[in-house]
DNA sequence: ACAGTTTGTGCAATCGGTTGCATTCTCCTT
DNA sequence: AAGGAGAATGCAACCGATTGCACAAACTGT
């Protein structure tokens, strides 16, 4: 199992290993003479030479390493945005890791303190609830830090996407069918993204002269599916039915759907109803959803660009990405059936 | 950014490095005298010391990591088995890398070649084609390997689910509910899946004594909607309408069911589709897709488990595992329409 | 009270590359 | 032919933790 070593190369290549290192490094090649070079390189090859990277990491004080820290990978969203990170990363020879913190604190804790331990260059976290300030700021002075599809009060930087304008757009769709009667579906408030989209909601139903009515607000503990349809249940309880639903994301709105279907109102005849992220499927379902959509991979690409920066600019100041998210408007949303 | 070393810490504690090291690890703390283990301890919490795994990599010969391969994180099948990787090395203090092939070998090769420079203690392979045979057994060679959701003539060790069982389950379904006259849209034959379960299907055909046509037997080049539909295009174009399809992945049947719909052909009342794979949301596609459901968190964890066995004890056989996927009859089914 | 164990800690080598500096060897200049 | 610049390579000290062995101190039994 242990292959040859460096000094071994050297030996079979008659040169001393810090030559056969030199040789092997296309940065130094050229300070050797062509000849030696061709040797070592071809004894290495010979030899099935594969360089240790873990002896010249501790040597040269830098993994090459990236540690990425999503939620739940099975949300649709991530794979996506870690292809962007991997694709980024491999265009200046790093590499990741990957870990899971389901949303649970502790977890998220012992990944980070693994990916210290490890030395990891870097770290992307997807994964920080808002909570976190004090803990992001400690972490952000010990290793370069970016936080993804999250923001946070505190000075790190964070890639993410304009929640306000999806809202923006989305609601301006709903205004420009003429609803009038529009409630929200908002996601968990200790997260950045259910609130940024929550807060847009409620600013542009002010702004548009909506009636403010507290019964067309409700709030998910989560972004599911039964969380969904919980709180339209809830909605269509407690008050006169809106025309049309926001729903913080596509699960919610997927609940949503449903809960509708279960009463007998048809979407988007009867309620018309807009989800957010334009998760995969989501343009096959019955009705095709109406959402926006997110840029995940680019939002990946530009975590690890924006990573890669402050690796190689540790004194950088913080700095906040915000890309820019489509509405992608299908069959959920219709004009309000005439009162 | 450089945080103290273990040097430090036995400074400050005003014992030898080599007592210090013994303190903070568990199973040699036993040795020491209590009162030293605490100060030591103690003080390395002080000192905010996090042990550099990489300077304990080198020297102990195991990196406690492992490379995971897959061919697109964004194919829904590997979330899940990556969660059940990560879970299983994790009951051991081993982390993973990522990386994703794009079904390219030269970027497989590169990946492993990565990850053979870094001394991953093992991989894992979701990624090889058939043709690799070679390779896989020289890599084996180097490092402990896991295929997972594949398989080879080679000697290595597999998970895999049992696609034979799987595509029965669908056939004994169709058939029981009347249909002779089945199609199958096979996936690319250089995978293991795609192959096992054309195999499948045909020695199951010629078994019910169904009339050999081969126009019923169409492959697909990738595992797609767009292939789907342009397999189901040209099934239809061929010969006389199948009553059912059997296909062997879920994007294959909702590219199936969209060119039967173009054609102005009812799933399932004029022509039944299954699927492979059981993605998210196929439950709530119209129909709801039938489909095989494969244990994918529990594939991940069983090769996570083989994997480590084979890190323990490297000069295991290789073992072949195999999981039992479970029919999930939904809408897109019925009865065939009366001739 | 003494030889023999047990217990606790220190010493130093080791894992495998990398790199600043020193040295040797060429070749050029005058 | 001597001096000097420059090119090519070797030397040895790292990076930070681990661990077999040595050794001293404290304890055991008789």
């Amino acid at each position: 199992m242990r292959g040859p070593k460096l000094s071994d190369v050297a030996a079979a290549a008659n040169v001393h290993p810090s030559t056969a290192s030199r040789a092997l490094n296309p940065d130094l090649a050229g300070r050797l003479s062509p000849s030696v070079v061709e040797r070592v390189r071809k004894v290495a090859d010979e030899l099935g030479y594969s360089r240790n990277a873990i002896a010249a990491s501790l040597r040269m004080q830098t993994s090459r390493m990236v540690g990425v820290i999503v939620p739940d990978l099975t949300n649709t969203m991530f794979p996506p945005m870690f292809r962007g990170i991997e694709d980024r990363l491999g265009l200046e020879g790093y590499h990741a890791m990957l870990a899971n913190s389901d949303f649970r604190a502790a977890k998220e804790q012992a990944i980070i303190d693994t990916y210290l331990d490890r030395r990891m260059d870097g770290i992307i976290l997807a994964s920080a609830h808002l909570e976190d300030e004090a803990r992001l700021t400690a972490l952000r002075r010990k290793v370069p830090l970016v936080l993804m599809n999250r923001e946070s009060e505190a000075p790190v930087t964070a890639v993410i996407s304009d929640d306000g304008e999806g809202v923006r757009q989305m609601f301006g769709h709903l205004i420009g069918l003429g609803h009038r009667r529009i409630a929200h579906i908002g996601g968990p408030q200790d997260t950045s993204t259910g609130r940024a989209r929550r807060a847009a909601f409620l600013a542009l139903a002010a702004e548009a002269g909506l009636p403010a009515d507290p019964r067309l607000d409700v709030i998910a503990e989560s972004f599911t599916e039964p969380e969904g349809y919980r709180c339209t249940r809830h909605l269509l309880e407690t008050g006169e039915a809106p025309t049309a639903i926001l729903a913080a994301n596509d699960w919610l709105a997927v609940g949503a759907i449903r809960a509708l279907e279960e009463v007998g109102l048809i979407c988007p005849t009867d309620v018309s109803v807009t989800g957010f992220n334009d998760m995969p499927f989501v343009d096959r379902m019955r009705p095709p959803l109406t959402t926006v959509r997110i840029p995940h991979y680019r939002m990946g690409y530009e975590a690890a660009d924006q990573l890669l920066a402050a690796i190689q600019t540790p004194a950088g100041p913080p700095r906040r990405v915000v890309l820019p998210p489509a509405a992608i408007l299908r069959g959920s949303t219709a004009a309000p059936a005439a009162p």
